[in-house]
DNA sequence: GAGTTTGAAACT
DNA sequence: CAGTTTCAAACTC
């Protein structure tokens, strides 16, 4: 239709003409391609990039001849680049500027390309089209109306591929207009030489592996550019990252950006079926744009749908280790950009700049985010430090005593020795005194051990002495540190060491147990909420995925494991939880009334 | 399918 | 280089 209009247009005025008589013969952009070039060869047709160009940006052609294919695709189409780059002989749409034509195997300096472009329909090429099951497919055909595809808003003529089948209006990116289409080329090169340079790079470990439609569409490779998104959240095909199915990065501007690793919309987009289930990606990114998603699920309501920008990276400290594909974000990203104690800088890149803060894109919010702080983590340091020095004092004034007492009851048995012996227990008294006044600062264990093996566990709280930040009075005590302290004392007054250190161990697992009880019975009371939400939209097909992008244990815990925002007696085992933690923290130490403790502190 | 929104590209 | 306009795709209704 559009077409046949746009198919006489140029050809008959311009088939043999520069560029610029064929502007003339139209009427309103002209005026730009009215700028002429001087440049040997068209980029494009297997031209040479406008040798302005050249060295500046030498090392980028390498890339570009080498991604001619990925070219076309990554830019525009949503679909990705197989490995197998055989061509499909009848596809529509051809290649015109991609040095490969000439030499497919030796990337060619552009400066070397033949200058006569060729046939772009000598061959075609796999491209964006990727006709899935072998169905010649164009792989877009564009529509454009003003541009005349000669414009970088055209796809096809930013592919480097003739306009075939499409809808376009007055056309000229086709074979009879090649001049004027050379022109564009050149101009678009001159104005930006990286124009028709693959968008997507590579970072330098490949992005091959990530460029599988990997259920989380987890991949390695960034926008040249970056995006600038504004009101998408990076969550839309109107965003160039997200088309190509990439992470923001740190060369992206966009502002709220969801498209990172670890972005919880991201992850409800990506772990639905996304490939078979438009509908519900196209909700879920909606419902993430406007911050259903996250903590509060697909279906919150209108109300309260705005998130504060800080609050999905508050607490990235966090870091889930369940995240399946992670592993090279976080090696790659995160460990650069989330200092475990800058917690305060995490939150920049989602609003305006992210270059500056870039990477901390990528950090990861865990259901815990907003549930642990800082001081909470201090606070039960600063307590089982107490208590390991406490079992310190305890070990020492308990030797000194008895050695005191050894020492009389020797003084009484030899008055007048004067010679130290060794003592019973295998100490000689100089060591003895030695180690004493070392006092608390000696953990080693390694004469208590003779008197009563410390546990691995206490062994390791006490280390914890060695920290500077918490041997400083700095947390002050609360009421249950010091009734716990005074209970110490009192042990030590009327009990062995044999008693005292299972007392002391078993508060301070006790506590430590307490502790992450509290922290896993929060996560799950957000967890549940988070879950209700979601169930509310999805009602089934996409109930197996938590706000995190965690897979909920079951469809058995979507019934909710919590009333009244209290946990059931009984919670099963926290999947967000590190296991090991919950582990050393609840099941080493098991008190029948430990729940009740939790729920009755709650 | 028309109208709107969006962000890249082009322009000033 | 920043701000504005143009453009076409993506999206909504």
């Amino acid at each position: 239709m559009e077409k046949s209009e746009g198919g006489d247009f140029p050809p008959k005025k311009t088939q043999s003409e520069p560029a610029a008589s064929a502007h003339a013969g139209t009427d309103y952009p002209a005026k730009k391609l009215a700028r002429q070039l001087d440049f040997t060869g068209s980029w494009g047709g297997g031209g040479s990039v406008p040798a302005a160009s050249l060295p500046k940006h030498a090392k980028h052609i390498q890339p570009q001849v080498m991604k001619s294919s990925q070219l076309a695709v990554s830019m525009k189409s949503t679909q990705l680049i197989r490995p197998q780059l055989q061509t499909q002989p009848q596809l529509q749409q051809h290649v015109l500027v991609m040095p490969v034509q000439q030499t497919p195997v030796l990337p060619p300096h552009p400066s070397v390309r033949p200058l006569k472009p060729e046939s772009p329909k000598a061959r075609s090429r796999q491209n964006a089209s990727e006709a899935k099951d072998g169905t010649p497919k164009k792989p877009k055909q564009c529509n454009c109306k003003h541009s005349r595809c000669l414009k970088l808003y055209c796809e096809c003529f930013a592919s480097g591929i003739y306009c075939d089948g499409c809808n376009c209006a007055n056309c000229l990116n086709n074979a009879e207009n090649e001049g004027a289409r050379r022109e564009a080329v050149e101009a678009t090169s001159e104005r930006n030489p990286n124009a028709f340079r693959p968008k997507i790079a590579s970072s330098p470990h490949g992005a091959r592996e990530n460029r599988e439609e990997a259920g989380d569409g987890l991949v390695l490779p960034k926008h040249n550019k970056g995006c600038h998104c504004k009101k998408s959240g990076c969550l839309k095909k109107y965003c160039e990252c997200f088309q190509a199915n990439i992470l923001c990065s740190e060369n992206c501007k966009c502002m709220d950006c969801k498209n990172f690793e670890g972005s919880e919309e991201r992850q409800a987009l990506f772990h639905g079926d996304h490939g078979n289930n438009m509908a519900y990606l196209q909700q879920a990114a909606n419902a993430a744009i406007t911050g259903a998603i996250g903590s509060s699920g697909y279906g919150s309501p209108p109300v309260n749908k705005k998130r504060k920008p800080q609050e999905l990276f508050f607490g990235s400290m966090i870091k889930d280790p369940v995240h399946r594909l992670g592993q090279f974000q976080q090696d790659h990203q995160i460990k650069a950009s989330v200092p475990p104690s800058s917690l305060s800088s995490i939150p920049g890149p989602r609003v305006g700049n992210a270059a500056a803060l870039g990477p901390s894109k990528f950090t990861y919010r865990s259901l815990l985010a907003d549930l642990i702080q800082p001081h909470d983590i201090k606070e039960l340091c600063a307590i089982l430090v107490v208590y390991a020095r406490e079992a310190a004092k305890m070990l020492a004034d308990e030797k000194d005593t008895s050695l005191k007492q050894v020492k009389c009851q020797r003084e009484t048995s030899y008055p007048s020795s004067g010679v130290e012996k060794v003592m019973p227990d295998g100490c000689s008294n100089g060591i003895q005194a030695e180690n004493i006044k070392a006092g608390e600062s000696r953990f080693d264990g390694s004469d208590v051990t003779k008197e009563r093996p410390i546990s691995p566990g206490t062994l390791a709280l006490m280390c914890y002495e060695q920290d500077t930040i918490f041997t400083a009075p700095a947390a002050p005590l609360n009421d249950l540190t010091r009734l716990s302290y005074n209970t110490s004392f009192q042990l030590l007054h009327g009990q062995s060491m044999t008693e005292i250190y299972p007392e002391l161990e078993r508060i301070m697992l006790t506590e430590t147990r307490d502790c992450l009880k509290k922290l896993i019975t929060l996560g799950e009371i957000k967890e549940t909420k988070c879950s209700s939400k979601v169930r509310g939209v999805n009602s089934g097909s996409q109930n197996d995925v938590s706000s995190n992008g965690l897979a909920m244990t079951n469809s058995n815990n979507q019934h909710e494991p919590f009333r009244n925002g209290i946990a059931d007696t009984d919670p099963p085992p926290p999947q967000n939880i590190d296991p090991a933690t919950t582990a050393n923290a609840c099941h080493k130490v098991h008190p029948p009334d430990g729940n009740r403790d939790v729920k009755a502190q709650i």
